[in-house]
DNA sequence: TTCAAGATTGCAAACAGTTGCATCAAACCT
DNA sequence: AGGTTTGATGCAACTGTTTGCAATCTTGAA
C-alpha cells in the first residue's frame, strides 16, 4: 500500500509541535539551529515532503504554473516548453502543459480550468479573441507569446526585424523580387513579416496567399511561386518553406540554384532537410524561460526578443 | 484584484449548506432536482470553480497525472505527450510535464517531487535503475512507457517485431547484408532490434556500433557502415538514419542507389527530409493514450503495441 | 535584582472542500 | 393511525499545512 507521511508525522517521531515542522521548511530562520536540524534528519528518514496542495490551500500559492500551447506536435513549441519547464523548475514550479489543438474554444476552456490550480498561465500564440483573453487575465496572471495584446505582460518574438534580415540577406546575393509566402490569413506574423519586408530598398515584394501554415500549404504554393518571377522567396514558417522546396522541385525547379528559400523559425526538420534552410531563427527557447520569470515575478511588461538570420545551404545568388 | 468564489459563497448566495453545494458537484444524485439546478445556476453565475487542491485534500484524488520524458526536443515524444493530454483531458485530468534532459537523477527527483500532487506518472523511456523505478512505484502509481519492467504496468512498443518487418522488406528487395546501427549500449531497444533482424533467414546481420542516438551519431558511422559491407541498413532510430544518410553522402554513398537506409521510430522530420524515410512506425500516440487509461483505470498489466513498417523513398534494390 | 527585549515554541484558527451521521418531513404500508 | 422507509438536507469533523498570537525561557542592560 501507498503510505503518506504527514507533517503530524514528523512532528511526533521528532518530538515538537507541528508548526514547528512547518517552519523549518517554511521559515527555517525562526527555528532553533539544534531543532531545525533533528527536525530535518527525522523527515529525511521517514520520506517526508511537503503536500503542496495543503500549502496552496492556506498560502493561496501552488508553485504551479500552466503552459497552454496552440499544437505540441508543430516543432515549433516543444523547445519553449522545455526551456519554460527548466526556468520553473530552477524555482521550484511545476508545470501543467496543455494543447489546445488549436481550437480557441479549448484554451479558455483549459484556461479556466487551471485557474485555481496554477499561480498563473503562459498562452503561446492563443488564438483566443483579445476580448477572452483580457478577461481571463483579470482572473488569473497570465503572460502571452506571440501576440500583442495591451495590458497584458506580453513576450514578442521580433520577426519584423527577422524577415527584414532575410529580405536584405535575399538583396545581397542579388534577388530583385521577392514573394512573400504568406500564412493564414489574419495572422499577425504575416502582418510583421510583410510591412518589414516592404521596407527593404531594392527589392520588389509579391505576396502569395495566404496559406496553409503547414508543409502542404507550402506545397500547394509552388506553382503560384514559379509563376510570380520572384527569384527569392521568404516563407510563412519552415514548415511552408520545406513544403515548397518540394513542390518546386516537383516543377523542375531546384533551390537554391533557380529560386532561393527562407523560412521562419528554426525548427529541427529545417536543419535535417535537404537543402538545409535558410531561416529566421525565432528564439523560442529564451521566450519560454522569460515568459516563466515574467510570471513568477509578477511584473507587467511588453518585452520584444531579437531574432536572427541562420544563413544555410537553401540561398544563394539567382542564376 | 483576483476575485475567488468559494463554495460557500455559492451556499449563501443561493440558500442552501455548503454540503449541499459540495455534493451537487461530486454526487448529484443525491440532491433535489430542482434546488441542484438552481445551485448550478448560483454557480455558474457566480464563476464558481471547485478548488481541486482542496478536493485532493480530503478525497486523497488529485485528478492530477505526472508525465516524465527524457528529452522534450526529440521530436519522438511530442506526439506521445499530446495524445497522453487528450486522454487525460477526456477524463478530466490534469497533466504535468517534466523533462529530465536525460538524468537519470532527475528523474527520480522529479518523480518525487510530484508524488503528493498526482494520481500517477508516466515514466517514459526512464533512464533509471530498474531498483529505483521499483521503489519508485511503491510511493505513487506508475506506469512505464519503453521499458521492461517486472511488477510495474508497463506499455512497449513491438519494435523487435518492426525491426523484423524492416528487414525483411530489405531481404525482399535483394538485399543479403544487412548492417545495424545500434544506439547506446545497453539499450532495451537495441537488443530488441539486435535479436529480432537475427532471425530473418537469407540476411547476414552486422552489428555497426555503439552510436549515440542523435542525428550526429549516424553520422559517424558512415565510414563504418561502407567499410561493413552491407547494402542496407537498419538504423537506431530515424534520427540516426537521417545522420547516416548525409554522412554516407559525404562519402560519395547515395541513398537508396548504394545503400539502402531505414529508420525507427516515424518522427515528422523523416517524413520531411530527403530521401524520405522508409522506418518502422512506432505507435507513440497510441502508447500516450494506453499509458494514460492504465494509470486511471489502475490496472496492472503489460502491454505490447504493434510497430508497422512504412515504406517511403529510402530504400530500394541493391545495385 | 528587575525589567525589557529577543528567541523559540506551542496553540488554535484558518484555508476550501468532502462525507458519515443525524435530522426531519413526506410518502408508503399495513 | 402508527410505524417504517425514503429522500433531501444540515451538522461537524476531517484532510495537511500555514501563521498570528500568546506563552515561555533566555539574555542583556540598567
Amino acid at each position: 500500500m501507498i503510505v503518506t507521511v504527514t507533517i503530524r508525522d514528523v512532528a511526533r517521531a521528532s518530538g515538537v509541535h507541528v508548526s514547528t515542522v512547518s517552519r523549518t521548511f517554511s521559515a527555517p530562520h525562526l527555528v532553533n539551529a539544534a531543532t531545525r536540524t533533528r527536525v530535518l534528519s527525522v523527515a529525511e528518514e521517514l520520506g517526508y515532503r511537503p503536500n503542496r496542495a495543503a500549502r496552496a490551500l492556506t498560502t493561496g500559492r501552488t508553485h504551479n504554473l500552466g503552459l497552454i500551447v496552440a499544437d505540441l506536435a508543430n516543432p515549433f513549441f516543444p523547445p519553449l516548453i522545455k526551456a519554460a519547464h527548466a526556468a520553473a523548475r530552477q524555482r521550484d514550479y511545476h508545470l501543467f502543459v496543455a494543447d489546445t489543438d488549436e481550437e480557441p474554444a479549448a484554451e479558455e476552456e483549459l484556461a479556466l480550468a487551471f485557474s485555481k490550480q496554477v499561480d498563473g498561465l503562459v498562452l503561446c500564440s492563443p488564438r483566443s479573441s483579445g476580448r477572452t483573453l483580457e478577461r481571463l487575465a483579470e482572473r488569473v496572471p497570465v503572460v502571452v507569446v506571440n501576440r500583442r495584446l495591451r495590458g497584458v505582460p506580453t513576450v514578442l518574438m521580433d520577426v519584423g526585424h527577422g524577415a527584414g534580415l532575410a529580405v536584405e540577406h535575399l538583396a545581397g546575393l542579388g534577388h530583385t523580387r521577392v514573394a512573400l509566402v504568406s500564412g493564414p490569413a489574419g495572422s499577425w506574423t504575416s502582418d510583421e513579416i510583410r510591412t518589414a519586408a516592404g521596407q527593404v530598398p531594392g527589392v520588389e515584394v509579391v505576396v502569395v496567399g495566404p496559406n496553409a501554415p503547414t508543409e502542404r500549404g507550402g506545397h500547394a504554393a509552388a506553382a503560384r511561386v514559379r509563376d510570380s518571377g520572384a527569384t527569392g522567396v521568404l516563407a510563412y514558417n519552415d514548415l511552408v518553406a520545406i513544403g515548397l522546396i518540394e513542390g518546386l522541385g516537383e516543377l523542375g525547379l531546384s533551390v537554391p540554384q533557380d529560386v532561393s528559400v527562407v523560412g521562419i523559425d528554426d525548427i529541427v526538420p529545417g536543419r535535417l532537410s535537404r537543402p538545409k534552410l535558410t531561416t529566421v531563427a525565432m528564439p523560442t527557447a529564451a521566450a519560454g524561460r522569460l515568459a516563466v520569470d515574467l510570471l513568477i515575478q509578477g511584473v507587467s511588461a511588453t518585452t520584444s526578443l531579437e531574432t536572427r538570420l541562420v544563413i544555410r545551404d537553401s540561398t544563394a545568388a539567382p542564376r
